[in-house]
DNA sequence: TGCAAAATAGAACGATCGTTCGTTTTTTAG
DNA sequence: CTAAAAAACGAACGATCGTTCTATTTTGCA
């Protein structure tokens, strides 16, 4: 019996008959296996990841863990899916239902700093993975990228969106915004993680209301 | 007869007799080698630097390369050392030059954008070192801290000379303006070496025009 | 309940890691 | 030129890495 077993018992079989034939046991075991991996990766990156040090933080052998994946590679890949979707169900998908425009835009970078912040005992995989994979091809940062641009394409259109509601100025450089709030998203995750600096998040703060006054649409005579 | 002779025969006695005993044979292959650590150390990270790599690259053998250093730690400890230096060199010392206030400010700016975008090749060690070790305690760590500190408060005084010369509001927050300045250069270096855009440069420059902007001294009246 | 299939274990592999040690070569100083 | 000191080598160490195999156990379905 290993201790997988404890962590994923989430009602094995009795919950309300959901999927009774596809989700066998090693789904539930993959599943809890790339959310340690997930857990390891956000302190000591993805390039720090072994099979050895997640067999043993999950109770299985080796061989055990590696099945599920079939390469280091696949691994690290699947804990970029699996932070992606964590980042969209937090992040992005409930910013959603805020008003379309400025709003929005407030809800999303709000949430995204939250989450920063929050992960400063875990770190942000999307951060450390952009450092880390620069320079380094291959399919693990062709994920990386894909995910960080999708990211990125959300904020455009929401900061497009803001533009076409007549919240922001209708010239705004959308990406020239993108690019000075990720900016301080990322100075945010430096002061507050590596430097350990009190007030960062204050900081990233007051730069979003002084950018977002910069691209404020004049007073409306409407 | 190692690789390295070649890369370090720099007139090995024919100079001008510099340094006739302190420098050593030993000082100059050190040299060398923390030279090659940098640069591998500069793409692959300070984590992925490997003695026995470095030994290849430098034509000596891993024992050799040891030798000078006594652990991997202290290797690492001597690119930062290294790094810093250069940083030094290239973009705090000759800054100095410009004048006191507004101007050195744009200098150190300028030239820091410089290193972080020349290095789109290269890497920045501050950068990648602060994703490295954020969650690493230990000497590595600490040499780093002290580095980005020392440079983050020359920064700060080069903004409060600003404001004492009266180039910027007598209000200015200095932190703050170093805070959002950081930031450009963080997603500099993020959209310029991760997602490979260009123009990044270009943004960082806007950016930077644009904070400086709203912290400039009012027309003087005198 | 029994049987095929899926999941996991366990041992072993070649490679590389940082490090140690004894020897040999090279450099420096007298 | 010679002897002491410094530098570099080469082999080996234990550990860990990702990966490959073959058993063994566990699971799901009839």
């Amino acid at each position: 019996m290993n201790s997988l077993a404890s962590a994923t018992d989430d009602a094995p079989a009795a919950e309300a008959g959901a999927a009774p034939k596809a989700l066998m046991k090693g789904r539930q075991t993959r599943a809890a296996i790339v959310d340690a991996a997930l857990a390891l990766a956000s302190q000591i990156g993805l390039e720090g990841l072994s099979i050895g040090a997640l067999a043993e933080v999950t109770g299985m052998s080796k061989s055990g863990v590696f099945a599920h994946f079939g390469s280091r590679e696949e691994l690290q890949i699947s804990v970029v899916r699996e932070y992606h979707a964590k980042f969209e169900d937090e992040v992005f998908r409930p910013s959603m239902k805020a008003p379309r425009g400025l709003p929005r835009l407030h809800t999303l970078f709000d949430r995204w700093l939250k989450r920063v912040s929050v992960e400063i005992d875990s770190g942000c995989i999307y951060i450390s993975g952009a450092v880390e994979f620069d320079d380094r091809p291959g399919p693990v940062r062709d994920a990386l990228v894909d995910m960080v641009n999708t990211w990125q394409y959300a904020l455009e259109r929401a900061i497009g969106a803001a533009a076409a509601e007549g919240h922001l100025r209708a010239d705004t450089d959308a990406r020239q915004l993108l690019f000075e709030i990720h900016g301080l998203i990322l100075a945010l995750h430096h002061d507050a993680r590596f430097l350990r600096h009190a007030g960062a998040e204050e900081r990233a703060r007051a730069g979003f209301a002084r950018v977002l006054a910069h691209w404020a649409a004049p007073a409306r005579t409407v």
